[in-house]
DNA sequence: ATGAAAGCGCTAACAG
DNA sequence: CTGTTAGCGCTTTCAT
């Protein structure tokens, strides 16, 4: 058995000959533009029907150059985080109006252009970027190439939408120093601008306290690569009784390394990520996180990228959110 | 601060004259195709980087009448299953050759043209259709006016990639009956075409063991909707000693609901999920579940997608992968 | 209210 | 090897 193979689509022109009138007419029928009588523009909507005729996005693009598609880049799939900005971007776009364009990174720890390639090569009229690699600057460059707003990370000069790390970070350390803990680790992500916050932020208020920050850090994003360098942390000498970690993938790494090595949570351990993913709600997981509220971001993401299509000479927007501290059973008092 | 407005972005008119040859050698130049001079290759290249030159996909694609787009419909991003697959296609195509056009249902419940729709406007060259909703009858009708691949569900007479659910329910079951539980309900979803396999052969088997079965079903696809309906069933009279889910969102749902009720698992409640999220291995929630593959599928449909696209006259693809069952602590013996 | 004509940026015969 | 000439399906002045 093979597929049925479908005739030529119908074009405006089609629509206009059965109808007897010029493809003018079609396409501002099509539009809602002003200038059509009710009468031929049910003749067209009926013929149209009868012809199956279908708009074609592409041409009218091209036609109009206007650039009404939005590219979206994720750096990782496999983070709820990110699934999550796709969920609100997709639910911020009004469908009609926009074709929603993805390019999944497949960098692995560098730089991925290829990703952003395709979306300039599609001819999109504005990036949607969540997390991407490449220093400031360049996304800069590309900002000059194509808008972009730039989701999860502050880019200075580019539409950004973003969690206060620094609040959300300093919520999750005091939360283990008011637990009594002292010897806090870090796990961090690879150093990549826009994307360190935590980190410092981190640092800075262990040294407020008096304390000695050990950071430690992961060559990429993955749970995997977290699990790894918690193995060492964990082993080494002056094991930490605290932990508070770049994301809820890496918390979950530590868990698992943790857990491998006969330590219990929060026994042994605390534990703070940060996402508040679905997974850190789970009985028996109960991960104490800091919820950075992705489908909240990729929503305002969605409609700042409209409110740029619409106005190229808006000021930038820098859409900051407030994450919160989610308290749950994996931290504990240290005895 | 404003953004910066690039200017009209250079186009293959543009790199002719600067080159002074005529846009078709441009044109070959580009696309690799034989009858370009070295020398006028690298000229062209070099003026294309001086102007900044970016091909234009959407043009090429009118002017060639090539589709070349894949569109991708995917239910619900929330279910892992989904961004695995998604992950998995976006793994299998060049991204050089094709742009991947998303579209995420907005249904709760029903059918959902207008995603699909979206689709069609964009001239997609092919939809590959992770879970649509519509009956079988539809989803014939849509592969007649653009091809279709269907992942994990199989349509008759359209490009299917789906995991064997006969098997895989089975081995579940089976799984169940081993440990000496008769009285094991199942947790399926709404009655929609192509999505009743595990629940029949659940059905089947159990009465091929002289059982009765006891189905609930939940009203979408969704680990809260599993909740409530996990709620009235361990709830009431005569509680089932084990449950396979549908999937493993609902089985997280039944898990949640459980705790909630002071149920312990798998003490008071055998738990067999379906599709070996990640969540599904985490330490803690050790959920025995189906694996069905959902990357592999993703790759396969995207495979399948490019071949269908360099051969709209292949026979249909049926294929089937075998789903593995994982054994983990929330299954245990009835005692 | 309607139509003619000129493109958008690119590809694709067909000539030289 | 290189150039000429038509379009792809649609939008958009500018006339009528």
């Amino acid at each position: 058995m093979t597929i049925q193979r479908q005739h030529r689509p119908a074009t405006q022109a089609d629509v206009a000959r059965e109808v007897g009138v010029s493809r003018t007419l079609v396409s501002f029928a099509f539009r809602g533009a002003a200038g059509v009588s009710d009468e031929t523009k049910q003749a067209i909507f009926d013929a149209a029907k009868r012809l199956g005729y279908r708009h074609n996005a592409a041409a009218a693009a091209l036609a109009s150059k206007q650039r009404t598609a939005v590219g979206l880049y994720l750096l990782d799939l496999r983070n709820e985080v990110f699934s999550d900005v796709l969920n609100g971007v997709s639910l911020a776009l009004p469908r009609a109006r926009n074709r929603l364009i993805l390019s999944v990174s497949r960098s692995v720890g560098g730089e991925d252009q290829g990703a952003v390639d395709s979306l300039i090569e599609a001819r999109v009229g504005i990036i949607i970027a969540a997390a991407l690699l490449d220093p400031d600057e360049r996304v800069r460059e590309l900002a000059q190439l194509v808008p972009v707003v730039s989701v999860t990370r502050r880019v200075e000069g580019v539409d950004s939408v973003y969690p206060d790390d620094r609040a959300g970070a300093r919520a999750a350390v005091e939360h283990l120093l008011g637990l009594g803990h002292t010897r806090i680790a870090h796990l961090a992500g690879p150093r990549i601008d826009g994307h360190t916050v935590r980190r410092e932020t981190y640092e800075q208020i262990m040294r407020a306290a008096g304390l000695v920050p050990q950071t430690v850090a992961a060559d990429d994003f993955t749970q995997d690569a977290a699990e790894r360098v918690a193995g060492e942390l964990l082993g080494g000498p002056d094991r930490p009784t605290a932990v508070f970690t770049h994301n809820d993938q890496f918390a979950l790494g530590v868990r698992e390394a943790a857990y491998a090595m006969g330590l219990t949570i929060p026994g042994d351990l605390s534990l703070v990520g940060y996402d508040d993913s679905r997974t850190a709600r789970l009985h028996g997981i109960d991960l104490t996180s800091v919820d950075l509220h992705a489908v909240e971001l990729g929503k305002i993401a969605g409609t700042v990228a409209l409110e740029r299509l619409n106005d190229p000479g808006a000021p930038i927007a820098d859409r900051c959110v407030t994450p919160q501290l989610v308290v749950r059973a994996s931290t504990a008092p240290l005895c």
